[in-house]
DNA sequence: GGACGTTCTGTTTTT
DNA sequence: CAGAACGTCC
């Protein structure tokens, strides 16, 4: 047994050999928490504590898995046996095995972000409720974040306060999509990822036998990025370790940048209050970094109100000073960016997986890639759709979901008429009223349509009863054949394969090997031996169980090749890159607009931008453009208030603000009180300011018309949002892919796509 | 019922 | 701009 201390630092040791009692590790950006988490755990399996009572709670399952290897090399095999994944992921496992206590079979369909929009849109349809003033993401928003504050649709019901902030807000309907909303759930059989957390709260509070079983076995806990937790979480951790109290959190308070997900750094902040006895140990030395990056970083977030007290320092060399890319454009910047990368990787001979380029929006990627693409740098985009959003490979899995689960609600009407078999809409409504009238599942109405009074045709009926009976043809090989052998039958005969096959446009053939891919990552689970049960079949429930809770970083890079690595800051988390790239730092975009309404969320975005720093080793650069196009609008923007920020000395040239200044808001102070904090996180956006807006554009008319395709002819006046007043000088091609060139006065020529370019008419 | 065309509408980060 | 929703026609 090798002594595996030796590997760390004195105050890593010391958080390591204390493992009895409440122990908080506030670990500062590149100072090895990871390593202490990992380090503990193989220390207590040393000590002889069996890996079955230890429970360690990760952000990624990624991150679990890597610590688990890396245990297992440091103490043998049994590092196996230890509980470790997300909050999601163990919580779900708990509830496959304790939830049929709140009524839900252990093959619970467990519903992602878009089944359960999905969900939100047709309840606002069915009570006919406006959609502008319900939009479905405040109102999953409103939900969530009510379901993390452990409130149910009938709390939330019978709260005078609750209900009349949503009267003032003029939406009083939304406690009622929310009960409606928790009872089709139920009915389906499903669960909404704050569900996992909800219900895992309310078995433990609710069974106290269940809640002692797991007590008894989570003897020793650890929580990974404890500064991100959020209320439903902390109730868990606090309920499961309220016996031996042998928890250990590690996390770092500038680093808490989830508080749009209702994560809470009060927690960190105040776990003293929670524990006595607690001890508390600070890692400040920083391995990652230069002297300079750690510094200007450590201002960044200097101005912040919210933080503990704690100094991270660095040992390593000065390095150089940041770099900062002023472009005109998002394509410029693109090209600049690659350039460097270019420049960067012949002059200090490192390779493309060296470097990595963070932004803070999805959305900005589109330049970088074309750049990239343009000097042949590969790349690999993390995040953004995930591959098991995309809609070729939701449909398969909804075939699985069904066959596995078929109450499942949002499955059965995303397959039952795809492939086309002649059931439509308005068949489909119907099924859904009967059902709703009824109160059972739609499977069960159209499993039994004449006992629920269907009212549909002989030849309705007849598919119904084919489609039925062929998902309960695969439900009943669910157990006897391997999950690949089943997938890839019900891939041919559902038609799936079939209607992808025949689609021979490039998107179609990219549709077909998305799905053959998926294909291929079920063989691969179908053949992996798992450990005590060789030879045993694996069957697609077990496959499907968290699907939805795996994320683009859990995806094993199989090729793990020579890449670029792009993706949001979010997803950078815990990540680490020799060169970096922050671009976009644009007032509005990083910070963000939409974040910056009360200080705490400017503190955030503060430690946002403090996160993407501490990601680089040696070298991080900014840059930022000077204008950008978004959903086909120029948008000029100011330079970021984190340039400003950051200390002259650590820039590379000096940085003056632009001459304009920044639309700097007054920022609210947030509800910080205490305990009521999410309740009402966001007041939603008013509808008044929409309506506003309409109103605004509607006044022009009169002058302008909103124009259809055959209204376009040559020589016609007309205003298009970007170019302003032109005419049409010549129109080609016929239906919807005409093109025009158009005069404008401002710009010249130009051509247009007339499906896509807006085009008013100026009628005299 | 379904295909195909037109119009409208997001507009942050993610388990 | 892309995707969803809506409308029209067979």
């Amino acid at each position: 047994m090798t002594d595996i201390l030796e590997y760390l630092n004195n105050e890593q040791q010391q958080a390591v050999i204390h493992t009895e009692g409440p122990v908080m590790v506030v670990a500062g950006a590149g100072s090895g928490k990871t390593r202490v988490l990992t380090f503990r755990i193989a220390y207590l399996l040393q000590k002889g504590i069996d890996p079955f009572n230890i429970l360690s709670l990760t952000f990624t399952n990624k991150a679990a898995r890597e610590m688990k290897a890396r245990i297992t090399s440091l103490v043998g095999s049994e590092a196996k046996s230890v509980w470790m994944g997300t909050f999601h992921s163990v919580f779900a496992r708990i509830l496959r095995a304790d939830g049929h206590l709140l009524g839900y079979p252990s093959n619970f369909t467990i519903y992602d972000t878009d089944d359960s929009k999905s969900l939100i849109r047709s309840i606002i349809k069915e009570l006919q409720l406006d959609k502008k003033t319900y939009p479905v993401n405040s109102i999953l928003g409103r939900i969530s974040a009510s379901k993390n504050n452990l409130i149910d649709s009938v709390q939330y019901n019978n709260d005078p306060e609750i209900i009349d902030a949503d009267k003032a807000a003029g939406r009083p309907f939304i406690g009622k999509i929310f009960s409606i909303y928790d009872k089709r759930l139920f009915q389906s059989k499903a669960m909404d990822f704050d569900d996992l957390l909800f219900k895992t709260n309310i078995l433990l509070r609710d069974f106290p036998e269940v809640l002692y079983k797991y007590q008894n076995k989570f003897r020793y806990i650890l929580v990974d990025e404890y500064q991100d937790t959020n209320h439903a979480q902390y109730l868990i951790v606090k309920k499961l370790a309220a016996n031996d109290e042998n928890i250990c959190v590690v996390g770092d308070d500038a680093q808490s940048i989830y508080g749009f997900r209702g994560a809470n750094i009060e927690n960190i902040l105040n776990f003293k209050k929670d524990y006595q006895d607690i001890k508390v140990f600070k890692l400040e030395q920083n391995y990652r970094s230069t002297k300079n990056i750690v510094n200007a970083a450590n201002g960044v977030i200097a101005k912040n109100k919210d933080q503990i007290q704690k100094e991270v320092w660095t040992a390593n060399e000065k390095g150089q000073k940041i770099p900062l890319i002023k472009a005109s454009s998002d394509t410029e910047e693109g090209a600049l960016v690659a350039h460097s990368i270019f420049e960067t990787k012949m002059n200090n001979q490192v390779s493309n997986k060296d470097f990595a380029i963070l932004y803070r929006t999805n959305a900005q990627s589109r330049a970088l890639e074309e750049a990239l693409r343009k000097r042949n740098i590969s790349y690999k985009i993390y995040g953004g759709l995930s591959f098991y959003q995309r809609k070729e490979i939701k449909d398969l899995l909804g075939y699985f979901r069904l066959v596995i689960n078929p109450n499942d609600e949002e499955a059965l009407f995303r397959v039952i008429n795809y492939p086309a078999r002649g059931i439509g809409k308005t068949s489909q409504q119907k099924i859904i009223i009967q059902a709703q009238r009824f109160e059972v599942s739609s499977w069960e109405v159209i499993y039994n349509p004449n006992a629920y009074g269907l009212d549909v045709s002989g030849a309705v009926k007849k598919r119904l009863y084919e489609f039925v009976t062929m998902i309960e043809s695969f439900s009943a090989q669910l157990k006897r054949k391997n999950a690949y052998e089943l997938a890839k039958h019900i891939a041919k005969t559902s038609g799936i394969l079939k209607q992808l096959n025949d689609d021979k446009t490039p998107e179609g053939i990219s549709r077909f090997e998305n799905v053959e891919e998926l294909l291929n990552a079920i063989n691969e689970f179908s053949e992996r031996e798992v450990e005590g049960q060789e030879n045993s079949i694996r069957p697609l429930d077990e496959f499907m169980q968290d699907v939805a809770l795996l994320t683009d970083q859990d995806n094993e890079d199989k090729n793990s090749s020579d890449k670029v690595s792009l993706m949001t800051v979010h997803a950078a988390k815990g990540l680490e890159f020799p060169y970096l790239y922050i671009v976009g730092l644009e007032e509005n975009l990083f910070p963000n607009m939409q974040a910056l309404n009360t200080r705490s969320e400017l503190e955030e975005e503060r430690r946002l931008f403090y996160v993407a720093l501490t990601r680089a080793e040696k070298m991080a650069t900014l840059s930022y453009a000077e204008s950008r196009y978004k959903w086909g609008n120029l948008l000029f923007s100011e330079p970021s208030r984190f340039l400003e920020e950051i200390e002259q000395e650590y820039l590379s040239q000096p940085f003056k603000p632009g001459v304009g200044k920044h639309l700097n808001k007054p920022l609210k102070e947030s509800r910080e009180s205490t305990k009521d904090h999410s309740k009402y996180k966001k007041i939603p956006s008013t509808p008044t300011n929409q309506q506003q807006k309409k109103e605004e554009a509607s006044s022009n008319e009169g002058t302008f018309h909103s124009s259809s395709m055959d209204e376009l002819q040559v020589g016609s006046r007309v205003e298009h949002k970007r170019f302003g007043v032109g005419e049409i000088l010549s129109l080609e091609g016929q239906g919807p892919n005409k093109k025009a060139t158009v005069h404008f006065s401002s710009v010249g020529q130009k051509n247009l796509l007339l499906k896509f370019a807006r085009l008013k008419v100026i009628k005299e």
